[in-house]
DNA sequence: ACTATGAATTTTGAATACAAAATATTACAT
DNA sequence: ATGTAATATTTTGTATTCAAAATTCATAGT
């Protein structure tokens, strides 16, 4: 069995991503580390390496003096993230094996239907639609790109739990996917490419309209 | 008067990208952060803070239990770090305020013709085109993409200097660079956002046949 | 009652100490 | 001489301690 070792920091930064995905802390709030490396039973040391970590991300915002606190939401910064990430999706789709996307094409189309028929959960869909990106990307060639793009998408997780299970939105998104997978069972890479980057402006404009 | 204070981590950084941008530092090999920490007369802490935020942005790899090392360099990487600059740049752009593209233009091009006369030495010339790149930029009203760019640019850091002072790379740069203060002087935004991914490919492509 | 000033407390930032893992060295056997 | 096992040393990963800054609280003055 080959038993985990992986450095704290890692996954204390990945259980601070969970509790930050299910909306455990208010935005705009100051981190006790003292606090919080108790509750999760470390010491400060590998906990401010994880908060560093998140604060190159975006997730978090650091004062000297005054700690770490999780970065207040606002419409404009959404914005900018998707706007970003629909560049770096497009561009990463562009650069994907054919072959890859060939194959991968009709089981995007069929998760995009499952995904329509989905009454799950909010947390489930998310994963869900996570995944289904993740496969679309698999075939990048591009490995730097694809961490960035996870990296920033990290950026974006404080946004995502506050959509409260808006079904509407996830159909539309189910949608959009289901035409992405179309143009590429068609072997229509342009069009795919221009497909993502309008799932990520109207699903940018249709969450803008919830927050805050 | 303002004096400064920030945090030593962030300071460590900064000295760090500095002396590797002189090349003192050899890729692919470990660092001893005891000797290193003594080197720059701190502790080991906040230069371990700045070696995972060099590590967040793929300067530096972390391995389990062996510490931290210069990632290696390689022709594949570069390509895939200067499409991804292209693609970020090129976004900057078309989300640039138009007035201040016009007003930057004549700036942009008296610069360009400069550098082309300029034979300083080679780390005079990267500050310059950082400089240039960074004025032609600064009316991208996307905050975080320039944040992103800055951080995949840092990345990139640990090529130039292996690019020893080749002065005709840095003529056929300036007569880009030319080319695109150009397109903005004639109001053509997407010309220069063409001209500018031009500007990327073909340095790569350049560059690309000096390394190992 | 409200503000301003200063001490007490809390919290972060940085240094040091300790534990565990990895590397180097030595001794030994083939 | 070469390879292997055991041990010593170095180096990283984590915890703890200390110092400095920020915040809170109390008190005095208006």
């Amino acid at each position: 069995m080959a038993i985990e070792r992986r450095p704290l920091r890692e996954q204390i930064r990945d259980e601070l991503m969970l509790r930050l995905g299910r909306g455990d802390f208010a935005a705009d709030t100051d981190i006790n580390e003292a606090a919080l490396a108790g509750e999760l039973g470390v010491s400060r040391t590998p906990l401010r390496e994880a908060l560093i970590t998140l604060a190159g991300e975006g997730v978090l915002q650091s004062n000297q003096g005054r700690g770490f606190r999780f970065a207040p939401v606002s419409r404009q910064e959404f914005r900018e993230l998707c706007d970003i990430v629909a560049a770096l999706e497009a561009l990463a789709l562009r650069r994907s094996d054919p072959a890859y996307l060939e194959r991968a094409a009709p089981q995007l189309l069929r998760l995009a239907e499952e995904f329509t028929a989905d009454v799950a959960e909010r947390q489930h869909i998310e994963h869900h639609d996570d995944e289904w990106h993740d496969l679309l990307l698999g075939g990048c060639t591009n490995e730097r790109l694809l961490d960035l793009i996870t990296s920033v998408k990290a950026g974006m997780r404080r946004y995502t739990h506050l959509l409260s299970g808006e079904t509407t939105l996830m159909e539309r998104a189910a949608e959009e996917h289901r035409r992405i997978a179309e143009r590429l069972m068609a072997g229509d890479l342009e069009g795919a490419a221009e497909a993502l980057r309008d799932n990520w402006v109207n699903g940018m404009e249709r969450m803008i309209s919830q927050l805050p």
